[in-house]
Formats: C-alpha cells, sequence, structure tokens
DNA sequence: CTGAAAGCGCTTACAG
DNA sequence: CTGAAAGCGCTTACAG
C-alpha cells in the first residue's frame, strides 16, 4: 500500500518522445519525420522507405505530438467546446455523452461548460464560458443551452464563427439541429388513433412561442389525415398558469409541479369533454397525468390513453410505463459534430441546411 | 439573414493580443509584462507604479496568456480530466455537472470522456482515454467509471499520478471518494423504526463484494440500536439470480428489470415474513417494487413502507413518490476538486485521508 | 528528395 | 529594478 504510493512519487514518469527524438532514431530531418508523421495528406517529397523507417521509429518511440505546440503553430486545437445549461439534467445528459463519443470518432475532445450554476448561489456563467473556450482556442462550439437561460448568442458567434446549436434560441442564419415537434404530435395522433381512440386531446404549455405552434400544427394536421374532427375544447393550453414546468427545489432536493393545473388538464380533456387519449406536453407532464389520473379512478390505458414526449429516464419506472417520444439524441449529435467539422474545414452550409430537423421515434409502452 | 452570414465569412476575428502588445504598450520589457500579468504570487521585483501601468495595457488590450504557450513551457494546463463511463446516466450525469462548476471555481476547465460507447457498437474507451489525456498534459484526472468496466486503472495512475477515483473500483493508496453506504441503511432503518416499523426488511443486489456488506452493516447495527431484532429472513439477496440492475436496451430505448427477482423478493418478505418496510438497493429496484406492490393489491405506504437509495431523478415521478437517500454529489465532488487540486500542488494525500466517505442524505417523500 | 532555420507566445535564468 | 535572449516542440517557407 504505501509502497506504491511510494513508487508514485519518486519515479518519474517517462518523458514523451518528441519529433527530434524520432528523427534522430530514424537518421532523418524534424522537416521530414513530421511531415511524415503529422502531416494528414499524402506527401510524394519523401521516399517510401524513408517514410516507413520513421513510422517505425515513431512506433518504436510512441511518440504522439504534443498538441500545445502545434496550436502555437497555428493548428486547430481538436478541441470542441459544449455549452450547456445544466449537465445533469436528464433531457440534456444524453446529448452531452452522444456528442462525446461522436467528437471522438473525429479525433476531437469535448470541453465540457455548464452556464447555469446551482441556482442557489446563482450565477450565468454563458459570457465566461465564451470567453474561456476563445482562450482556449477550441475549434468550435455547440451551445445547447435552453432558450429561457439568458446569455450572449450574438456574442459567441461573433467569437466562435464555427457554432452549432441545439434546440436553443440561436441566431437567425447560424446552424441549429431542432428537434421536429410537428412530427411528433403527428406520430403520437397516428399512433392512438390506429388503437381505435376518437376523442385524442392535446395538453401542452403554450401555443404562442413557434416550438409550440408546431405541436399543434401536427395535432390538427394528423386528426384530418386520420378523418378525425378537430375539436378545440380538446386542446388544453396552460399557458394562463404561468410556467407548467418541472422544478428543483434545491433547499430540498426535490422536484415539483404544478399539479393543480394538470387536474384542471384533466377536468377540460376527461372531465368535460370525454377525451378518451391525451397527448402531454413531455413526460413530466404525462408522469403527473398519470398520478392524478390514477387518484381520480380514471385508468390508463383502459379509460384514457397518454402518450409523453422526449422519452426521459422515467419513462419506463412510471406505472404503467409510458408511451412516448423519443428525442433521437444519437442523431442529433452525430448531425451536430457532423455540421461542425464541415465548418471547421472551411465548409459553411448553405442556406438551406442551417435548420435540421431532426425526426423523434414513437416508443411504444404500456400507457397507450 | 445571408447578410449576416456574409460578415462572418469576410469578417477577420481580431487577433487576440500577445505579451509584447502589452509591454510595448506599457514601454517595458516581456519578462516585466509577463511577470506582472501571468505570476501567480507576489513579485517584489517590479515598481508598483510600472505594475498598474502594464495592468492597465493588459486590461485595455483585453489580454490574456495563451495557454498552449504557456503549457509548451511546462506550465499546467489547467484542464482537467473525468473519465465516466456514461455522461448521460442520471447517476453520474449530476457529478459531472458538479465537478465541472468546482472545477472552474479553480480555474480549471473539464474535459469529458466516456469511457463505453453505446453497447450496439461496443467497445470501451478506457485505455485510449488515459493515452488522450497524457497527450493532452492534463493536470489530474477523475475517474468515476463504475467498478463493473474494465479498463486499467494501474496505467491510468501510473501516467497520471493526480487521479482521484469516484465509487470506482480503483487501486489501494490512490485517493478515492465513496458513498456511505453504511451510513445510508442506518438513516433509512432508523427513520423506518421511528415511523413505527417493526419488520424492516433489506432487499440487496448481494452480499459478497466490501459495498454491499457495508449495506449489511448498517442495517444490523441500527436494527440493534433500534432495539429491534435482527431477523436473517428479512434480508433478500439478489446474488443468486444474477446482476439484478436496470438495463437498457439499445434497440428498442427501452429499460428493462429482471421483475421476476422483485417478486421473489416480496414473496420472501412480504409473504412469508410481514415485512411492513423494505430499505431497497436502490430507486430502481423500489420502482419495481412499487409496480410489483400494487400489482399484489399491497399498499405503499401503508402496508408496507419503502426507501431506496441514489435519489434518482426518477424518485419524485413514481407513485407514490419515493423516499430515497441522496448521494450528496455536490459535496462528493467539491470533495474530488480539493483533493486533486492539493495533488496537483504537491500536497499528496496522508494515508487516512485516502478515502473519504461522504455522507448521503435522507430525502422523506411519500413512499414511508 | 532532404536539412537548417525561423517563429508561434510564453517563462525564466542570466546579464546588466 | 529591468531587458535581451534562450528555449519549450512543433510547422513551414526556404535553401540546397
Amino acid at each position: 500500500m504505501s509502497l506504491q504510493r511510494l513508487d508514485r512519487e519518486t519515479t518519474a514518469l517517462p518523458r514523451p518522445a518528441r519529433l527530434i527524438d524520432v528523427a534522430r532514431l530514424a537518421k532523418v530531418s524534424c522537416s521530414v519525420a513530421g511531415l511524415v508523421l503529422n502531416k494528414g495528406g499524402g506527401n510524394s517529397r519523401v521516399s517510401e522507405a524513408t517514410a516507413e523507417r520513421i513510422r517505425q521509429a515513431g512506433k518504436a518511440l510512441n511518440y504522439h505530438p504534443n498538441p500545445a505546440a502545434r496550436l502555437l503553430r497555428g493548428k486547430r486545437s481538436y478541441t470542441l467546446g459544449l455549452m450547456v445549461a445544466s449537465a445533469g439534467d436528464p433531457l440534456r445528459s444524453f446529448l452531452v455523452e452522444y456528442i462525446d463519443v461522436e467528437a471522438a470518432k473525429s479525433g476531437c475532445q469535448v470541453l465540457i461548460a455548464n452556464t447555469v450554476g446551482n441556482p442557489k448561489v446563482y450565477s450565468n456563467r454563458f459570457d465566461t464560458v465564451v470567453e474561456d473556450f476563445t482562450r482556449r482556442r477550441v475549434d468550435g462550439v455547440f451551445c445547447a443551452v435552453h432558450h429561457y437561460w439568458e446569455g450572449d448568442r450574438a456574442a459567441l458567434l461573433a467569437a466562435h464563427p464555427n457554432t452549432v446549436f441545439y434546440e436553443d434560441r440561436g441566431i437567425v442564419g447560424a446552424p441549429v439541429v431542432l428537434v421536429d415537434r410537428a412530427e411528433a404530435v403527428r406520430l403520437a395522433v397516428r399512433h392512438l388513433a390506429q388503437r381505435g381512440r376518437q376523442r385524442i386531446g392535446l395538453a401542452v404549455m403554450g401555443v404562442t412561442r413557434p416550438e409550440h405552434r408546431a405541436r399543434l400544427d401536427g395535432y390538427r394536421d394528423e386528426l384530418a389525415a386520420q378523418g378525425l374532427a378537430v375539436d378545440t375544447r380538446l386542446v388544453f393550453n396552460g399557458e394562463p398558469f404561468g410556467l407548467v414546468c418541472a422544478m428543483k427545489d434545491h433547499q430540498t432536493g426535490k422536484w415539483d409541479f404544478p399539479e393543480i393545473v394538470i387536474d384542471r388538464a384533466i377536468d377540460q380533456l376527461v372531465g368535460d369533454n370525454s377525451a378518451d387519449a391525451i397527448v402531454a406536453h413531455d413526460d413530466f407532464w404525462a408522469a403527473a397525468l398519470l398520478r392524478r389520473l390514477r387518484a381520480r379512478g380514471i385508468r390508463v390505458p383502459s379509460d384514457v390513453a397518454l402518450v409523453g414526449y422526449s422519452n426521459h429516464y422515467l419513462a419506463d419506472w412510471t406505472d404503467p410505463p409510458l408511451t412516448t417520444l423519443d428525442l433521437s439524441h444519437e442523431a442529433a449529435a452525430r448531425q451536430m459534430v457532423l455540421m461542425l467539422e464541415q465548418m471547421i474545414h472551411g465548409r459553411a452550409p448553405a442556406p438551406d441546411e442551417w435548420r435540421v430537423m431532426i425526426q423523434p421515434k414513437l416508443i411504444v409502452r404500456e400507457s397507450t
């Protein structure tokens, strides 16, 4: 035990091999060694025999170029910055994971930066993070901060032209990856109609913001496609009740949700207008609906079928498990890394490629 | 729209100020400017008047030292590497977030690295990540990979003596931060006893691994402290049934849990031995127990009270919400960053400081 | 086809 | 108290 500790303290780490070490071993100059080992493309100027000798020497010494030195000479850093309000939030955490995995495939590493600290000691680090990224010479930035968090997106874009947004307010003309909410609701309504539901309700946070309207559009479209009448009384709008979403109380560590609003939704949709299915704003709404429906003796799915949105980690653990829409974070991450790599290589996306819609996937569980 | 894009392409980014720019403006040499702006401690060799002039110039030019240049000169990188099997997993995602927040307070940025990709195309990146971190010259590493994932911890420690483990198998003698599982079960049992429960059961994955034994120890201790008899039939051991845990099916996107084992646990604890409370291995076990107990007409908490472990994101969304133990990830992150900073500054922890236990916190909800 | 040398932006031992 | 200069490990224009 103490021996191991002792070892660690006294044994110096082996100094990593430098280019000059490799060059000496291969009996060539640094120039040629660097050309062979660190240059991407084919270099016709070095004979294959020499090149092979250099590669052997590199392998023998376990040579890897020092990124600091390359960066200082003006090469790219192979570092991508990832801004996210809260990396812990499971609605973003898998995006974080997949972005790292995709970036690794491109030989890049990801610098993570939470822009919103613990609200107990609230401070929005958005602008600070932008500066940190500038200093680090990141090759590009992913901004997946929710739209409702402050932060100077224009300054971000000015400092880092290579920026891809995800479900963020972004900036007009900047590349952004979005989930296709209209399609999400279309899939939900189609699924419910196919299961024989006739009075399909929609319970949403609002209907004014563009991303909220998209849901409504998808709802109307698909009802029409399924030959079902649109009954506006089957749309519950939470907007008059304020921001209806799950909020964490950092004192108690508990998540709170305005269940009173959920009761109103049940009154309107099920009580007054005989809904036999509800497409909920998200999985939190759906989980709250599940709980309140049970409390009122309404069975899911036999009386009312329920579809969530986001395929949140909790969807498998509600009772019954929740049919919901998966946001395809893996596809989104792949798209984001692809776009950023393109931009880093100077291929700016064409105007019609700025907004990329990611298609959600319906995950059928037992609530429908 | 297209104008903005055009701007971005034609306008060159302003070149960041260098030390020599500041030095010229302040009419001093690089040496002095560097000493004043980039040296941590007090430097008695520069007159206060000169120093102030240099600081003014630095501010005027918005000077920030180029980290690549400093790194090349042998300074630290102010980069910390964070290894985690899956950053998306909510059991780790908040740790990731809090580590970044704490590291930021020390002026460090965090390079994230998932060591386990999507099992669809399974590849354990543990060893690759260690090399990547070496190349980057990270100042230190956090390893929060679960113990059951392969990966050469000894090689990690050899390459990065400044490593702090979290709930990982680690290496004997290497600093590690652990959650106090014995205390967790003690808190749960105490809480249940105070609420009048007499037949408190324990349902755990196993009893042989040290971290599993800790739970059993806490259970026995607290029963004794509460004057309750220890009845070994009230301990359900999942070990004979294999690895009883939540597994994600990457084909369907669903989480699966061996509920058959949960039914056995209910048979043994509630059916045969009249348990009026169960301390579950974790929140997944507890959520599955909730579901199966309801299916069998056993009410929670009136018939059986239930306590989870981990205060997972889902604990507020089960029905009823789950009383559980919070793992204090914020405290753990603070401790980990503190330890690593100490090690970076050459103050290796004393032998009795290698293992730091983080105290969990009981979060009371409606399942007890 | 190959090598010597300048320079990226810092830090620091050394000389004044 | 201050400055000139070497050097960290690369890349690249230039000279052979």
